[in-house]
This record gives C-alpha cells, structure tokens and sequence, in this order.
RNA sequence: GGGAGCAUAGCUCAGCUGGGAGAGCAUCUGCCUUACAAGCAGAGGGUCACAGGUUCGAGCCCUGUUGUUCCCACCA
C-alpha cells in the first residue's frame, strides 16, 4: 500500500506543517539569477500596528497567486515583503499607551519616545507578519524591510535633498488641513469628506457709522472672531456703494473693510462673505489679494486661543459656535438659521473633523512631477488592471495641489532641514551639517517636524532594492512587475510611487497595477471597526483553512470589483479541498507504493484521451487567464474540470480497469497520477497548501510543488477525434440517468439497454461505462434495432432501448418523445431561419456557420429518430 | 458640479476581444453506487433594469432613461 490519508482533509494538520517545510527549504528566497526573467513584487506594506483584516487577506491572496505562478514557469520571482511605520497610528498608539501611564510626549522628551516607539515596534511590529504567513504568503522574508530602517531612511533622505535642491520641495505658510486629535498637519488626501446636516446661519455686521447692515451667512459662526473683512463680488450692484467702507465686526468690536472680490458668487446666500484668512484656504487667497491680515484664532487641539478675545478663549470650537450663536443672537445679529448640507472633512485616521488653518509647513510642488507621471501611463508603460482605473489616476494627476509633506510627530523620518539660530538659513543636507553654510555658525537646530508616512511608501519599489545605490538587485529585479493593491489607495500611494520612480528612477516603478476592490460583509457594507462586522481572516483560517479562504477570495469575483464576504463561499471552497483530497485518496488507495513519477504511458484508452485532452484545453486557458490577471475565471475553470470532469467522470470510469488489474489498471493509474498531480500544479497558486501535501504522498519528482514546472500545453495531448467520441458516450449515459431519474428507478434496480446507433464501434468500446454509469444490467449495441415495449430515449448520436416493464406509462412515453420532437424542431427551424438567411451565411465566419450546419444535420438525425420511435410506440 | 461602477436564476456573483445565458448556495426528487453525505444522480427556476440604435446576429458595442453605490471638487 502506497501512503494513506485521512477521511476529511484537516487544514490545521497541515499548513504550519507545509510552511514551515517551505520555509526550511528557503524555497521563497529569490537568488539573483542573471538567466532567469524577473518577475518581482513589492507588498503594500502594511502598518506595524495592523492587524491582519479581509482587505489584506485578498490583497495577499492574490499577490501569491501570481508570484507562486510566474516562480513555477521558472521566472525568478521575488516578492518583497515588509512593513510600514505609520507614522500617526504608531505615534497614536504610543501615546495612548503612555495616557494610561499619565504620562505624555513632552514629559518624555523626544528621544526617549522614540525608544520607546522602536521597543513597540519591535514587540508587536511583527505580528501582521506573521499574519501573513498564515495566509501562506510566499515572501522572500529574508528580505524584509521597514520603511524605517537605515537603507529606506537612506532614500527618504535622499529623495528629500534631490527634491529640495531641484526647487520642487519648498517650505511655506499656506491653509493646511490640520488635525487636532493628532495634533498634526495632514495632506488633501488624507481629508475624507462627507456630506453633513449643518446649518447656515444668517448674520448682519452693522456697516459703520450708519444704522444699516450688512447680511451674510455662514456654516462657521465660531471663525467669525477671526474675520479680517467681508467680500462682495465687484458687479453686485446691491453692493457696490459700501465697497471701501468698513463694517464693525460683531462681538469683536473692531472694523473691517469691505472689499470686492470676484469669488463670490452673486447668487449664493446673501452674495456676501465673510473672509477668514487663518482658516478657509479661499480666504486665504482673498486675504492676499486685499493684503488682508491672518488672525488664527484658535490652537492645536481645536480650542480657541487668544485671539479669540477673553470670553471665549479657553473654549473647545463647537462649544465656542453655541456660545458665538448665543451671543450674536443676544445681540441682535442673527438674522435666521436655515438647515442646510455641506461637506465637512474629516481626518482618515481618526475621524475627527479637520480644521483648515494656516501653518508653515513644507511641501512638494507637484506640477513638474505630475507631467511625466501621466505621460508614462499614457504611453501604456505602466497599465491599469483593469483598465478604467487610469481615469480615475488621470484626474487626480492633472488636478494635483501641493503635497504637503510634513508632520508634527516624532515617529517617522525627521526632515533633514537644520536652521542656523544666529543667521536663520536653511540647511539640507543628507548628512548631519556640523556649521551653518552661510555664517559659519554651529548653532544649528534641527527642524522638529517628520515626514508625511507615505512620503517613504511612494519610495518602496526601488529603495527595498537598495536605491539609491546601484546594487545588483536593483538591477535585475527593478522596474517591479506587478503591484496589487485596491482602488481605494490609488491617490495615497499608486500614484505617489509612480511620480516617485519617474522622478528618481527615470523609469516607471512596475509594469502593471493590478487593482481590486473591498471584502465587504455579507450584507455588502464595508467592513469596520465601529460597525463591529469584521470578518477575521485568522478564524476563518481556523475553521477552513487558509486554502479555503484564498480560494472563496479568488473566485466569482473580478478586478476592480468589491466582494461580499460569505460564510457560504468558504464553506464551498472547503468543500472543494476535501473532494481534491478525496480524489488523492482514491488515488493513492489504488496504488502500492512502486509507481514512478507522473509520466504517460503507451496505450492511453479512449477515457485517458479525452480526459488529457480536457486538462491540455484547460492548461491554456488558465494560462491565458492568468497572463491576463483574471483569477477567478482561471480558478473556476481548474475547479470545473478537478470537479465534473476529473472526479465525477474520469474517476468513476477508471474504476472499471482497476478493478480489472493487469496493464490496463497500470495505464489507468498512470493517467490518474498524471492528471491529478498536474491538476494540483494548476491549482497550487490558489490553494498552496493542499496541493503541497498531497502532491507530496503521490509519486513525485523533486521536493516541492512550489517550484515544479507550471503545465504547458501540449499539442499532442489534442485529441479532438477520441474527445467527440467519448461525449457520444457521455451524453448517451446522461440520457439514461436522466430517465430513470424522471421514472424514480433507483441505481440498485438494474435495467437492459438496447443501444442503437451508426457509431457502433464507439458505443461497443463505451457499453463498460454505460453499463457501470449508467446502471444497466447488459448493454447490447446494434445498428438497426428495435425493441417494443421500452422505454425510448434519443440522443443526437443514438436511440436507447429501455424494457422496463410495468413502470412504463405508454401514453406518458409518447407525451415525452412528442414534446422532446416539437423543441427539437423549434430549434432546427430557427438554425434553418439562419442557414437561409443570405447575409447570416456570408457575413458569419466560416466557423460559424459551419457550427450551425453541423448542429442542423444532428438535429435533422434526432427528429428522424424521434419519428421513428414515436410510431414504433403506436 | 464633474467622473466611474453596478443592475443577469430566490440569494451572492461569473460571463475574456459580439455567435443564442453559467457557477455556488437555496428549493425539489431519488440514492449510504466501498474516494468523498463537506458526497452522488437528476429537476425546476432568467424578456440578462427600461427605451431606442448599430449588426446577418447584442447580456456584451453606441445613445438615452430609471434605480443604486462609490470617487473627486474651496460655493462661504
């Protein structure tokens, strides 16, 4: 006896088992290979504080699949793993660790932070990796980064100075959206913006030294305190008499101009606003435009300052807005307030409602490095799966604002800016200036604030390489093949990379972005914390196995597209993985331990023609799929042939020559030892694990499936001649069950069968299977046979002889052949309707209308058939 | 205000460059046929959102409509 199995496939048993046998036999590990095509992936490195969620689990699950497939056609396949520092969910983090301690960032000083940041990092920094491999991720972890360690910060600094000295990096006091939970500046894209209920309140600034008024609206009472002048458009007529006169500005007490700009529009609100300067980035312009001043009238965490006068310093900013409402109201100034919807943003970190403020901050200017970065998708060196997508990156490229790079937190890679505290110039530099370039001085202090996270992420193809040093890694594995990542990411990091690599790199970062939407739950909302309906990938691991969760991620879904996740899809995946390991038992069952490795042997028999065949049509296909990055069809298709195919038909043929012994049951094995292990190699991208454990009990070549040859496909494995012969026989036995089905016949009740049909010599080598298959007592073959009193049944090939009996209903037989006469005829007068038609049978490809021609001499057979059988049945 | 996606069986979704609609689950029927009941053999169920158009031929291409989801955008 060969190795046997277990009844039900244990995932559990299995895959720490197989992955640490992978793991040992450094078989993840790319070794540069001048010789070999590259094929390389980085990971989206995911944050050190995460926890492995769906959107992971997919992201991986897909990026396995393509690695572990181009390794197996022989590429030197590198996938880069690593992970990301985060730079305010890790500061957050810590911090909050530190709030339970009662302790906070200042008390600590910053170096003793980061030590402590470095120690969390180095405790719990790993865990999503380890994640990872649960899923079976095939990472090269030997070469694992952080976007934070030496050769990455190298970069980053690197990339900093080029920038700077190139003008394209530029520091300045400009409207930044800052948030005051994490009490940093935040970029444009890290701002979500969602439609909320809010109000419009309706003011009146008495104009001064009248008694008149002047009404206004807005949805930030608070800011008023910070109001520098009101605005009318320059041809509102209503207004043009009181521009250049002054209003006294509510509460505040103070006079403000009124100025004339044309960015307001006339017919909204009252046509008058009021311009804040600190705190709305179009005040901000009009501000200039009048050489208004900038009162910020609030502080870091979103409370009013100062400057905000007495009563209401101190207060937080929604709590100032009722106090604000309050007062004008007491004072007669509020005119109404009308219910209305606006945007409001928020930060995507935490949620809290971003306020736009005025703040010296550095910057990228983008203009100059978005040009190329569109021009280099446009010239197709970099595609879009699928392809819509460029659309989506197309917008946001030529509509790209200045990115603002820095952040006030510690964690992350400080800016390599120093400034000289007697002559205030500014040095950058990418190693540490000892004396200021200007006045000699060494009193140099460096700039406190750290970089934007993803500023060291658009890095991550080409610095995990080694960048900026021209290493052999850099040259063999850069540009990257393929990323994979989802759409909702596109703008943070995609296009970052890609303006990133241009810019630095003068090539394009990888050949393909290859995107997918989100898991969501079964009712299709999004997957979220607050909402508590996250699946979690590690238990659902647990219950099915990583190779069940990577299947149900893979398959019935398309690039791009979001995802329900459902219990039911994983059940059926797992489903899926004990029918494989079923097959594999049966297999191995019928074997003793003797046979050689997966080869083919001499007289293949009809069943193994047919059966190679399929799986040769399907290698292609799947290949094709794959080529073109669509997953799920490749894997249905593996899953359709393993299934019906492979299991429900070949399986149960080859049982007959088992049984039988002899060379016949020696062919029969070969061809199943052939076709499964093969199967396996299709399918080992989607499902590692299994295929890994069962390939290895069937007689084998070499030591893992990962790095086996990918099937090929084989011209002469073609057998289209056996492959039409052996559907005669499949179809005539489906006819049968199908009848006793209808008739309530059970298996056990076997029946004669009268065959009779001009393919007499396949149906005699094929009676065995009707006889096994379709549960008949003795199968006679014949070719012009007629036997009364049976049950009658047409294929397109054959007419089937059934006695059976006292279970026949003649009239109900009649009914049935009478019925199955007028379809088929309906559907040969409408392929007839074709062949007549003119343009049909010019315009058509051959192919085509030789198809239908075919299809309508078959279909002509089976009425004759049907004729005949109807008036044989009186 | 722009842009994109989706609308196919009761449910969740496939359907590649146009050649007469598929899967899983659910439902119904019959089977413990010694690989597998997480299984086997069958069945039912769809005007492919609607209206036009292109074509010999449209779920697929074009136009419009409706519904729905999402992204982007500084109308206070």
């Amino acid at each position: 006896m060969a190795k046997e199995l277990a009844k039900k496939y244990d995932p559990k048993e299995v895959e720490d088992r197989i992955y640490s046998s992978w793991i040992e036999g450094g078989y993840f590990h790319a070794e540069l290979d001048q010789n070999k095509k590259p094929y390389t992936i980085v990971i989206p490195p995911p944050n050190i504080t995460g926890q492995l969620h769906m959107g992971h689990a997919l992201d991986n699950t897909l990026q396995d699949i393509l690695i572990r497939y181009r390794r197996m056609q022989g590429y030197d396949a590198l996938w880069i793993p690593g992970t990301d520092h985060a730079s305010i969910a890790t500061e957050a983090k810590i911090v909050e660790a530190m709030a339970l301690e009662g302790i906070t960032k200042d008390d600590l000083g910053r170096d003793k932070f980061l030590e402590r940041a470095w120690e969390w990092k180095e405790q719990f920094g790993g865990r999503i990796i380890e994640q990872l491999k649960k899923l079976g991720a095939s990472c090269d972890w030997e070469r694992e980064r952080f976007t934070l360690d030496d050769g990455c910060s190298k970069a980053v600094r690197e990339v900093f100075v080029r920038l700077y000295e190139k003008d394209l990096i530029y520091q300045g006091e400009r409207i930044i959206n800052w948030c005051p939970n994490c009490l940093t500046s935040i970029s444009d894209a890290e701002v979500e913006h969602d439609e909320k209920d809010g109000s419009f309140w309706h003011l009146r600034y008495p104009i001064t030294g009248t008694s008149d008024y002047i009404e206004l609206a807005t949805t930030r009472p608070e800011t008023m305190l910070g109001d520098t002048a009101i605005a009318v458009n320059p041809k509102d007529e209503r207004y043009s008499h009181l521009i250049g006169k002054t209003v006294t500005l509510p509460l505040v007490d103070k006079e403000i101009p009124i100025v004339a700009d044309s960015y307001v529009e006339m017919d909204f609100g009252t046509g008058v606003v009021k311009i804040t300067p600190a705190h709305d980035p179009n005040d901000f312009e009009v501000g200039a435009r009048h050489n208004l001043p900038i009162i910020d009238v609030m502080t870091d965490d979103g409370k009013m300052n100062e400057n905000a006068g007495e009563k209401y310093c101190g207060m937080d900013r929604y709590e100032c807005r009722k106090a604000i409402v309050k007062d004008l109201q007491d004072g007669g100034f509020l005119v109404k307030i009308e219910p209305m919807k606006h945007n409001v943003g928020s930060c995507y970190r935490c949620d809290t409602i971003v306020e736009p403020r005025i703040s010296k901050q550095w910057f990228v200017k983008m203009e100059p490095l978005a040009k190329p970065a569109i021009d280099i998708v446009k010239d197709g060196k970099i595609k879009f799966v699928p392809e819509r997508f460029d659309k989506t990156y197309f917008h946001w490229m030529e509509n790209i604002k200045d990115w603002c790079i820095s952040r006030q937190l510690w964690w992350g890679h400080r800016i390599p800016a120093w400034y000289c505290t007697d002559c205030n110039e500014v040095i950058v530099s990418r190693e540490e200036p000892t004396k200021c370039t200007k006045c000699g001085s060494q009193n140099l202090a460096q700039d406190p604030d750290t970089l934007d996270t993803w500023f060291s992420s658009a890095l991550w193809p080409f610095s995990t390489l080694g960048w900026p040093d021209q290493t052999p890694e850099i040259l063999h594995y850069y540009p990257t093949s393929t990323l994979v990542t989802g759409y909702d990411i596109i703008f943070f990091w995609v296009a970052r990379m890609i303006f990133s690599a241009c810019e630095h790199t003068q090539s394009q970062p990888f050949d393909t972005v290859f995107i997918h939407g989100i898991v969501r739950d079964s009712q299709g909302r999004k997957m979220s914390k607050s909402l508590g309906n996250g699946i979690d990938p590690l238990e659902v691991i647990d219950k099915y196995g990583a190779d069940a969760l990577r299947l149900s991620l893979a398959t019935g879904n398309s690039p791009g597209n979001d995802m329900r996740y459902m219990d039911e899809k994983v059940e059926a995946s797992r489903n899926f993985a004990n029918k494989l390991w079923n097959a594999a038992r049966f297999i191995l069952m019928n074997l003793d331990g003797t046979e050689k490795a997966p080869h083919l042997p001499q007289n293949l028999a009809i069943e193994d023609k047919w059966i190679l065949s399929k799986f040769n049509t399907i290698t292609k296909e799947v290949t094709d799929n794959l080529d073109k990055f669509e997953l799920g069809v490749a894997v249905q298709k593996i899953y359709d042939f393993t299934w019906d195919l492979f299991c429900d038909w070949y399986i149960e043929i080859a049982k007959l020559r088992l049984q039988a012994g002899g060379q016949e049951a020696q062919t029969a094995k070969d061809v199943l030892i052939y076709v499964m292990s093969n199967t396996l190699k299709l399918l080992h991208p989607f499902m590692p694990f299994i295929t890994e454990e069962i390939w290895q009990t069937l007689p084998h070549d070499g030591k893992t499936i990962m790095t086996s040859d990918f099937p090929e496909f084989d011209k002469s494995l073609c057998f289209s001649e056996e492959e039409a012969e052996f559907e005669r026989i499949m179809e005539a036995i489906r006819a049968i069950r199908n009848r006793r089905a209808e008739m309530n016949v059970p298996p056990s009740k076997k029946a004669q069968v009268f065959i009779d049909t001009p393919f007499k010599d396949t149906f005699e080598s094929g009676s065995v299977f009707v006889k096994r298959l379709a549960y008949a007592s003795e199968v006679t073959i014949g070719g012009s046979l007629n036997v009364d009193g049976a049950v009658r049944i047409v294929t397109n090939d054959a007419k089937i002889y059934i006695p059976m009996g006292e279970l026949i209903d003649f009239e109900a037989e009649r009914a049935r052949l009478l019925k199955e006469r007028e379809s088929a005829q309906k559907e040969l007068d409408f392929i007839n309707s074709k062949l007549s038609n003119e343009n049909f049978v010019s315009k058509a490809p051959q192919k085509v209308v030789d198809g239908q021609r075919a299809a309508a001499t078959k279909l002509a057979d089976k009425i004759a058939m049907l004729d005949e059988s109807i008036s044989a049945i009186g």
